[in-house]
DNA sequence: GCAAAAGTGTTCGGGCTACACCCATGA
DNA sequence: TCATGGGTGTAGCCCGAACACTTTTGC
């Protein structure tokens, strides 16, 4: 605080020293990307062709430049895989172990990305060589990414009880039914239909579309819409969401 | 995964060049070290006694070393600050703004701890020039230590609903009324103790000894303690704490 | 008209909340 | 004997869980 008005030759030499004393470690984000295909929840995974442990499965991931934030390089990252920006992406983990790149001494900060399984830049993921895979069958992954994937799950899981993050996963307009099949792929629950619509719709933060949905040649669905700001509203009002 | 047999000097140059490309950080830990003197919690807090920001309140931190990994430092840091081991800690966020330590480019790995308020080195504790403060009131800190500090409450509110990490802060031995100020003082409530006794006794996981503590020339209190054992047994058939 | 999924209400039980009085002790 | 905090039981309400039949459409 005190130092901001410093630019870095000016600092005090005491201060220079201060630092200069200890370690510096190369600093990765590693991104968990979650989507939905309509029954299981699904990950974006690439094939790496770099070393190290080129041709094996992995997170996508990169490393954090002096100049940028965590959180930048996170977006970062997550763009040069899909496109996409603004994207809802959490914070999850740094996994910290000296081990645990044999590369060099790399700590990572692991992400976990919602996005929606359509909207993807479909060229510059064939050209990074990703995969979606369903999490009931996920490879082998390098150094600890399995690990970071089963605690991104266990976040998600957290997390989607007392959030309404769901929707990241759905297109802006949604059936009752689909909601549903994504909490039970989420939970690998069956929930019951009727107590799982009473529940959702008596929050009054979905709002019921004049459109109907011709699913697969049954009987059509009502489209819903997540209503964000009649949620930030009743967040005022002191609202809880859960599931 | 592939290279664990490569000491350093021998990786192909095309992984060191790999990693050499990109830039090293500084990463720190800093604590959050919550305490409980009977009636409000507390948080412990160093004077800075060296650059940057010398003489202002902080947060105890200190830097990674390339040998040890995040969780380790934060250990290694703890122990100095007080002396102690095995202390319960969790990994709460990392922080990395670019300008958020102004005296070089530092990420932070913050990390919030529980210890007995009475149980640390008292030498080592002045030597650092640290002082308990009450949560209620808490000074201005540097760099975003303000922050971590919210950030460490509301995640020991959230932890402390479902798990039982409340007795790290307590004395081996308790007292129900002392239990129920711990609660009252994270969660700034007032809780109805015939509700709360009912409750936590009924989760089987308090043992209660054939003592009692004389408070404070008053009607003394059953002394009680928490069960690890039986509380892991219960874990594994299924039980979940929840206050 | 039949197959397949959408949509809709009620009942029951358990858990949470609210609430007030007596008890044990030290001064 | 009085002040102080420890300790205990009950009743109502709300919410979550369980459960089945009718409706709409395409074929």
């Amino acid at each position: 605080m005190l130092y901001l008005h410093f630019k870095e030759k000016e600092y005090p030499l005491k201060m220079k020293n201060f630092y200069a004393r200890h370690d510096r470690l190369y600093v990765a984000v590693d991104s968990v990307i979650f989507g939905f295909d309509g029954e299981q929840l699904m990950l974006l995974l690439i094939r790496r062709n770099f070393e190290p442990c080129k041709g094996s499965w992995s997170l996508m991931g990169g490393f954090v430049k002096k100049e940028e934030s965590v959180d930048e390089a996170a977006s970062r990252i997550l763009y040069a895989l899909t496109g996409l920006k603004d994207i809802y992406m959490e914070q999850l983990h740094c996994y910290g172990d000296p081990l645990r790149d044999p590369g060099a001494r790399t700590i990572s900060i692991a992400y976990y990305a919602l996005i929606k399984v359509n909207e993807y830049d479909r060229e510059r993921v064939s050209r990074h060589n990703a995969q979606w895979f369903s999490i009931q069958s996920i490879p082998a992954l390098v150094f600890d990414h399995n690990r970071m994937v089963n605690d991104a799950l266990e976040a998600l899981r957290q997390k989607a009880k007392h959030q309404p993050i769901g929707f990241e996963l759905l297109p802006e307009k949604f059936t009752l039914p689909q909601l549903k099949k994504l909490y039970d792929a989420i939970y690998q629950k069956n929930f019951d239909k009727r107590n799982f619509s009473k529940k959702i719709l008596s929050m009054g933060i979905l709002e019921r579309l004049n459109e109907k949905v011709k699913n697969h040649s049954i009987r059509p669905a009502s489209l819903y819409r997540f209503d964000r700001k009649r949620y930030k509203q009743l967040l005022k009002e002191g609202f809880h969401f859960g599931i």
